[in-house]
DNA sequence: TTTGAATAATAATTCAAA
DNA sequence: TTTGAATTATTATTCAAA
């Protein structure tokens, strides 16, 4: 099926790419050899149910769904207090030490948060290792997962 | 100031009707008193980061940031569990009693929960008072407080 | 800084077609 | 059912003004 295929793209261009409007997906999508026009796109959307959501920096940009990034911070948070042990950050890095085995979960948690100050990630077998724009994010993320782990 | 008490009433009639386009804000601030267009709405709602979500019966409706809606209950609970000491209920009033200075943080907080059933908060020092539309609503409030500090 | 009027830009839908 | 083209509807921004 054509367009379960499509909206499979359209996840991963999320999560890769800063998207403000519905063009960038046709642009996008071009690149990977699908063609669509905004109009299916929009629908999309809307059957995807993503959001529009204004940045602090002024930005648009689409976002998973509402009820996804609830149930993701739940698992997060569980696992997160199942398996935390510490975090350190160094420069625009922050590492998650977590208990053998549950590195690749962590890691995959945090990519789907979507947080906007994540450059990206890498998974080892104890540690999820969590690369930020900036050291300011670095920090603010290891705040973030400590407040997590307290609450 | 215009703006806040503006953005004020926003947040309410966001948790009041099904709000799916900026004209609905203007037409329904304007019962309110409140006479604006519908680029000051576009520019509110960029500033309250509200985001428009695509619900499940192929309507849209504008609602609060999850982050933020998250990020204040948290608070909320942390604040409760450090602070709480008791709840009163009279008639549609419920009040929080807490720590000397904790006061104003709750009701900021409870402000912010956006509550459907609060009509009115006033902060003291070591306590804080929420006015509710109703006795019954005031005893939900009392219980969700309890609940938060039990959890 | 904040705003409205006008406008530009973006998004949703209609309608025909496959 | 799903889609694109065209269109309409909605939203964001520009620009002047207070």
């Amino acid at each position: 099926m054509k367009k379960q295929e499509r909206q499979r793209y359209i996840r991963e261009l999320l999560k890769a790419n800063n998207i403000d409007k519905q063009e960038d997906f046709v642009i996008l999508l071009k690149k990977e050899g699908i063609t669509v026009t905004q109009a299916t796109i929009s629908r999309d959307i809307k059957e995807m149910q993503l959001i529009k959501v204004p940045a602090t920096d002024g930005t648009y940009s689409y976002n998973l769904p509402v009820q996804k990034q609830l149930n993701t911070e739940k698992k997060l948070t569980k696992t997160l207090k199942d398996a935390f042990i510490s975090t350190d950050v160094q420069n625009e890095m922050c590492l998650i030490k977590v208990t053998p085995g549950s590195g690749p979960a962590i890691v995959s948690l945090i990519e789907q948060m979507n947080y906007s100050f994540v450059f990206g990630t890498l998974g080892g077998d104890g540690s999820a290792l969590i690369i930020c724009h900036s050291n300011k994010d670095a920090l603010k993320l290891s705040r973030i997962i400590n407040e997590i782990v307290i609450e």
